[in-house]
DNA sequence: ATGAAAGCGCTAACAA
DNA sequence: TTGTTAGCGCTTTCAT
């Protein structure tokens, strides 16, 4: 009962050498069915369980998903997070989470602590650190939400129709004038969304808009949009390129005395499930969060149990879901 | 380049046997200042970490935390995470974090799964399961913001304070009947704020309350919520015992047209970040979060590394702190 | 101060 | 169908 039990106590107890036991513990090669019985009747009466540490050295394989995100207090990312988790379990995985934060640095480090600890792949959400470092890597790598670099699998939805949904419903809405609230320069999901958004701008010159630049949390876009509004407030719109980024939007313009939706509109980006609890609800670009999360460690599983599929890419399109910032109290 | 170097790669590449190598990376025994130069030159040019498996194998130990939480959408944890997360990474530990989710099933796979992997310990924030399935498991763990079992070291805020501090303030602000939305029946922080709520509610009988119960994410508040006010909206006061919780009473009384705090006022619980960016900004007992995240973590730690330390108790004092759901407009 | 060798718990040839 | 045995990469006596 104090120590745990091992293979070869097992063993002992069931009569039978620990090849046997490891080959009914694996399901592989031939176990007699008698052998079964025993083996397993032996199992419990020790309250066995393998050592996973142990089997992955030999095997150089483990049942751990590294999932690296670079703010799980963003919301978005605890969203991604329990679709990844519930898919890996399901699959017999377990998810390590990694906060990486601001820091490159940091992130390399818990890619080397990972994978010293034979992390068997991970699920990038991340891009601090150069593409060209995940690819030396040489371990089973998906990157979700972000495009690292060609040669990786990715999971994305399509930002650039995502940006487009945003600057069509605006001109629908007859909007004169935007601010742009959007993400930092080198990422590119964000570079995405706003370039569609420029697309449909160019076909409407009469449409003005200012851009500014903020990180994805809270804090930093409320800060960030009430330095602007100081300038002006001659908006009737904001496109804040991400739910988060958003409610720093929504602060901001109540605590400037400025009403949404009735003296200017917003539009969020990612769909996350606080947008519907805010006061006013949140329009936004949905995108399929869980199923993002759920296809991108199904990908990484299927990259670690064998199948070579090179620059495997999963775009799945957003949605434009019409609430309460956009419109002026109708229910949708 | 490829396979990654081993020990015994550095111990060729110095000169030196592979017991040198080892000893001077663990700093133990002897080492001669020349073999240290050598060695540490060879593991560069070999690029070498050594495998955690293979030490942790032969050690019985790792720098693997496991984090069991209940549901990490709910902003609390995330907090609560990020506060354990970097105190672990600057004592040189990796975090993982668990989603436990509804079942004890799952919370029970995990905990099994990460002592197959020799987590070196455990920070528990759920409790779905028996207080003795822990104390069996003979692996350190610190309950954080839970009460497990007296004899499991538990790092919390003092609830029953924090009830009162609620309490209290409601009868200043003069009001007449409560809607308490409170926890589950089996979580004991839940009770414990309710208990310290009706102490002071006692000596206050000319003020009623009613209590419904509910888990503590947003949309089961709101659902409760709404139910309960089918019935009677004659509250001036709710008082959530989440933040989570209060954000969907908050929706709830929104979407009957109720307005917060001009009709009724609204106190949460738990002051994450959140509750500043909401409209009204939330009133709440605040926990630090942070500090509690950092002390369950240096608990553990020193608890892994060695003192046997028994049934330490952690209690730290919550806060009120008066924001816009309760007070008219009044700025802090 | 250093090296040889045993062993952590498991898997995977290879024999039998 | 089953057992023997050699490692996986590392730490740790015990000699030297």
């Amino acid at each position: 009962m104090n120590a745990l039990a091992t293979i070869r106590d097992v063993a002992k107890e069931a009569g039978v050498s620990v090849a046997t036991v490891s080959r009914h513990l694996n399901n592989k090669g031939y176990v007699s069915n008698d052998a079964k019985q025993i083996i397993e009747k032996a199992i419990t009466t020790l309250n066995y369980a393998p050592n996973q540490l142990a089997r992955s050295l030999t095997t150089k394989q483990t049942n751990l998903l590294g999932l690296l995100v670079p703010d799980i207090t963003n919301p978005f990312f605890p969203e991604l997070a329990r679709a990844v988790e519930r898919t890996a379990y399901e699959h017999g995985y377990t998810v390590v989470l990694c906060n990486a934060g601001e820091t490159s640095e940091k992130e390399k480090h818990y890619i080397r602590s990972l994978q010293q600890n034979y992390a068997a792949g991970f699920i990038v959400t991340t891009n601090h650190i150069e593409a060209d470092f995940y690819k030396k890597l040489d371990v089973p790598i998906v990157a979700l939400d972000r495009n690292l670099s060609e040669a990786i699998p990715t999971v994305t939805s399509d930002n650039v129709l995502g940006g487009q949904l945003v600057a069509n419903y605006l001109v629908e809405q007859n909007v004169k004038r935007i601010l742009c609230v959007r993400g930092p320069l080198d990422i590119d999901v964000a570079n995405d969304r706003m370039r569609g958004f420029e697309e449909i701008m160019k076909q409407h010159p009469t449409i003005q808009y200012d851009t500014i630049v903020s990180p994805f949390d809270f804090e930093s876009a409320k800060k960030v949009t009430l330095q602007q509004l100081q300038h002006t407030r001659d908006y009737d719109a904001v496109f804040a390129s991400s739910d988060a980024s958003a409610i720093g939007v929504m602060k901001a313009a109540e605590s400037l005395g400025i009403h949404i939706p009735k003296d200017v509109s917003l539009v969020g980006y990612d769909g996350i499930n606080i947008g519907t609890l805010l006061s006013p609800e949140l329009t936004t670009i949905a995108q399929p969060i869980s199923l993002m999360g759920e296809r991108a460690t199904e990908l990484l599983i299927a990259l670690i149990e064998g199948q070579k599929m090179t620059a495997k890419r999963v775009v799945f399109p957003p949605k434009l879901v019409v609430r309460n910032s956009t419109t002026k109290g109708t229910e949708l």
